[in-house]
DNA sequence: TATTGTTATACTCTATAACTATA
DNA sequence: TATAGTTATAGAGTATAACAATA
């Protein structure tokens, strides 16, 4: 019934709506398969986090939404790969801070250049009329992401 | 450098990337976190490809690029909660055909409805123009995930 | 006493190696 | 002998419950 009223509102919004998520949903996946990433996604994401600020066991967790048992073992796998350092607060005695290493930082940097390397390829085969499309439409996008 | 030559070729077209990947992986994180999924993402992407037809056991395997082993535990598992069901392949006696159940296909069903609806109650808010630029970026977008 | 993080334990999904049944 | 699938076992990821250290 949702559909249907949205139909009579807006015609065709339900299959731009089917086509547009597939078309985000199939790009998604193959960037994710096929640009070569070096670590796991739940790690890559907790990587990511860590770019912004250095952040506590607890705070990621909430941040990634899994437990804080899981978040310490997540964290200790990073810091075994050198990815990750582990540091006392300079405050509070019972939070333990972790912030990215150089070459965790230079990790997040290359996962990020090879994604943007296959998208951009990608991009290389189409026309001008066509880029201009996307650049509309990459704003517009970016506002429903964001939402 | 690939990046240096793209930028003196196409002016921008390396933010575009950047922008455009951002947004299809922030909408697509955001699908599958948000539309309430009844099934695992393995499991729901077997379901797919039962969806398409039904396969052996070796077929899904390859088709989902996991070992046999895994594959036969996520049939398992999904003929335990009635979701697909198995039976023999009529010429050849090492083969177990698994098909959906009218359950399985329904969740597959149910799934793509909610998805769907995540992102039509998102472009619901959108005017007229925007519809149409979103309306041929994802014709573009369908070809470039396709490719 | 409340909060932060770790340890103990268990369940799921992944894999490889060894095995059974069939071609 | 080769192929299809299962069973055995192990390695990560997830979780909750119980615990230690600190506020």
């Amino acid at each position: 019934m949702g559909q249907a009223s949205m139909t009579r509102r807006r015609p065709a919004l339900g299959t731009l709506a089917t086509d547009l998520r597939l078309a985000c949903m199939r790009i998604s996946r193959r960037i994710r398969l096929e640009s070569g990433d070096d670590v796991a996604p739940h790690q890559f994401s907790v990587l990511v986090r860590l770019d912004e600020r250095a952040r506590s066991i607890g705070d990621l967790a909430a941040t990634e939404r899994v437990s804080a048992p899981s978040m310490t073992r997540t964290v200790n796998g990073l810091v075994e790969r050198g990815l990750v350092a582990r540091a006392d607060h300079p405050e509070d005695g019972r939070q333990v801070i972790v912030s990215l290493t150089d070459l965790g930082r230079s990790t997040v940097k290359d996962t990020r250049r090879r994604r943007d390397q296959w998208m951009a390829v990608r991009l290389g085969v189409l026309d001008a009329d066509e880029l201009e499309v996307l650049r509309r439409a990459t704003a517009i996008l970016a506002r429903v992401a964001a939402e």
